[in-house]
DNA sequence: GCCAACGTTGGC
DNA sequence: GCCAACGTTGGC
């Protein structure tokens, strides 16, 4: 895929479509295997994301998770599942070695070194909210009505969130602007 | 544990 | 390139 390649280069220099503006986005763990508890106590409160087997969410983790970009922090198939908190981009899309250990769960044999298929970003804590946001609370909020998770049958593990329902999610979390 | 929604695979 | 079968996600 020459041609696709080369479009990816480009978005990688720059930030056509968005300028300087931060992007906001919302990343799915499983709190069973990764929660935010986890997060806050990682080594620079920062993780690998990786482990993300999904072209549409792949383009998004590859080329559109800038640095300093916001991510709300969703535990799924928690009981109740919900927003746990907020983490930061701090090293772009960049390859997952993961997917080369034929021992590693997320192994693929398709992904090779010198042309990867997956990719993962780094991601470090901001705030853990003092409570968690229920996914049931989160339907109740009509400012919320638009948003990804909320769509019927939503389940990529990376969506894009608007900055005005990024605001709302921290208003409703009672977390400062930062 | 059920099942709806969605993505991927592979036969043709 | 179609589409049925199958696998996964994830709320309930």
């Amino acid at each position: 895929m020459p041609q696709k390649q080369t479009a990816h280069k480009k978005l990688q220099n720059s930030r056509p479509e968005r300028g300087d503006r931060v992007g906001y986005w919302l990343v799915k763990s499983e709190p069973d295997c990764f929660s935010i508890d986890d997060l806050l106590a990682a080594k620079g409160r920062t993780t690998y994301w990786d482990g993300v087997r999904n072209y549409q969410a792949r383009n998004m983790l590859r080329d559109q998770m800038k640095l300093g970009d916001r991510v709300l922090f969703y535990h799924s198939n928690a009981k109740p599942p919900g927003i746990a908190g907020v983490a930061e981009v701090v090293r772009e899309g960049y390859p997952d070695t993961t997917a080369f250990d034929v021992k590693h769960e997320h192994y693929d044999p398709k992904s090779k070194p010198d042309s990867p298929t997956w990719y993962r970003v780094d991601l470090k804590l901001v705030a853990k909210f003092p409570r968690e946001l229920s996914l049931p609370a989160l339907r109740q909020v009509p400012a919320l009505a638009g948003m990804a998770l909320l769509q019927r049958g939503s389940r990529l593990s990376v969506q894009p969130v608007s900055s005005q329902e990024f605001k709302t999610v921290l208003a409703l979390a009672e977390i400062d602007e930062s």
